[in-house]
DNA sequence: ACCGATGGTTCAAATAATGAACCACGCTAA
DNA sequence: TTAGCGTGGTTCATTATTTGAACCATCGGT
């Protein structure tokens, strides 16, 4: 652990609820000398990572992170990362994955994955609008968004697509009671027919869904191990896709096992 | 300059043009030792400020920047309120509004807003770096600056953009000299060719300018009429974002009539 | 006036950064 | 093939920087 690891730790210690610092707390929270923090404090200050605020009384993050932001979403956007993470959920499960947004009040498929080791598989297409109560998708989204949002969807029109498509807003909403417990959507048809898809939620630096990445099964094929594995596979994808968008998870969303966390190579 | 400076001045290498940089280029760059180069980004790396792209031979922005952009926006909603202005001076001129900020000696754009009215409009990149001398937003700040700032500025070399470029040292002290007795600064295809832009100050609360509001507009399309409009609006959102992000204008800035202020009681 | 905070500063001691040279690899041209 | 030049990555003695206890000035409440 060098110096300049030291004093990027620092910025570790500012978040939503701490979003400013004074040099004492910051001591304390670090284990730091005080010197030591003043010190790296000043020089983050001098690059623009920190600024003082009201009257120097405190430390708080600088206009600087707000370029490095606006440079990395321009060399990584959303969409290169998510076929990033797609391909590995394709090559976990070897079934087809996707990926969706939330654009207002529809949910729009904008990257999907096919897996080359089965000969049937369910395809898709970009830019298709999925619904919210028949894919797991859009349910995995709505358990995690905000009541007025899911009153707004559930209040207009649901489309029938199968035999199998819940419309019964009461039990959707018992649905997403579940989906909030488990952390992890399930729709067996509800979309289209034979079609067995798990999702989860991916959210963005406000806290709410801003999309869900799925695995899609042919119902024949589905089984326990693999519903486990693509599970497994989902949580640990959305919570890294989640964080490279500089997302944040809310705290009611169940933790998983970070076990499959990537390692950084030094 | 300390260790930890001198490791996040690495950082400042990255830019739209050229957002991946290989190990030998940034050593180039920056003139440090390809060796301690290595060291720094590897500790960034562990941070997350910056990780390896495609298999590890360059180095790009990292997802912790996301996060802290976040952060910053939280604890100072500067970006999101600037948004909401430069919808405001869009909708009001028809044409192309831009933030930026200052960051040391140099200025970045950190936002922008298109009207849809005109086919033509001038278009911005977010994170483009400005220059003091050459841009509307550069001169306003200049003009409303500490003498030793605006020394330090003009004691650099002036880069010459366009045939219109003003790098007379002199020269442009006169023109900051009509700028602060107007409030409102010019350029006239001083950066890019056919772009006619207004811009004013906005101030933090040491009563410095922390940034400009602009309103760009294609030279052919410039009139007195929308000269005018543009010129009210700006200085109007201009009042309205400095008072909202706790900034205070200095008492030499000229007022305008405050007739068009917007309410935002919370 | 006191006390306990705060942010900021100093200086000898010790730790961490430095840079030339080095290695292994992957190109391209001869 | 081989030589040359580029790349990313590594080593180790030298060196200079970081470190932290103690210090000061100031503020606000009792």
């Amino acid at each position: 652990m060098g110096t300049v690891s030291n004093a990027l730790s620092l910025l570790g210690f500012f978040n939503l609820q701490r979003p400013e610092i004074g040099l004492s707390d910051l001591a304390r929270l670090s284990g730091m000398n005080k010197a030591t923090v003043y010190r790296h404090m000043s020089e983050l200050a001098l690059r623009g990572f920190v600024e003082k605020s009201h009257g120097g009384t405190s430390y708080r993050l600088g206009p600087e992170v707000l370029r490095l932001a606006s440079l990395r979403e321009a060399a990584v956007p959303l969409l290169s990362v998510a076929r990033e993470m797609l391909a590995r959920l394709s090559a976990a499960t070897h079934e087809t994955s996707h990926m969706s947004v939330v654009q207002g009040m529809r949910l729009n498929a904008i990257a999907h994955h096919y897996s080359t080791r089965h000969g049937t598989r369910v395809t898709m297409e970009d830019a298709e609008v999925l619904s919210f109560h028949g894919t797991a998708s859009g349910l995995a989204i709505l358990a995690f968004s905000e009541a007025a949002f899911v009153d707004a969807v559930l209040a207009r029109p649901l489309p029938v697509h199968t035999p199998h498509t819940e419309t019964d807003p009461d039990r959707i909403r018992a649905r997403l009671r579940g989906i909030r417990a488990s952390g992890v959507a399930q729709s067996v048809g509800g979309f289209e027919a034979d079609v067995h898809s798990l999702a989860v939620p991916i959210f963005g630096p406000d806290r709410c869904p801003t999309g869900a990445l799925a695995v899609a099964v042919p119902v024949a094929r589905m089984s326990d191990a693999l519903a486990r594995r693509a599970q497994a596979e989902l949580t640990a994808c959305a919570a890294d896709l989640t964080r490279r968008i500089g997302g944040f998870a809310p705290e009611t969303l169940p933790l998983q096992d970070t076990s499959a966390r990537s390692e950084m190579t030094g």
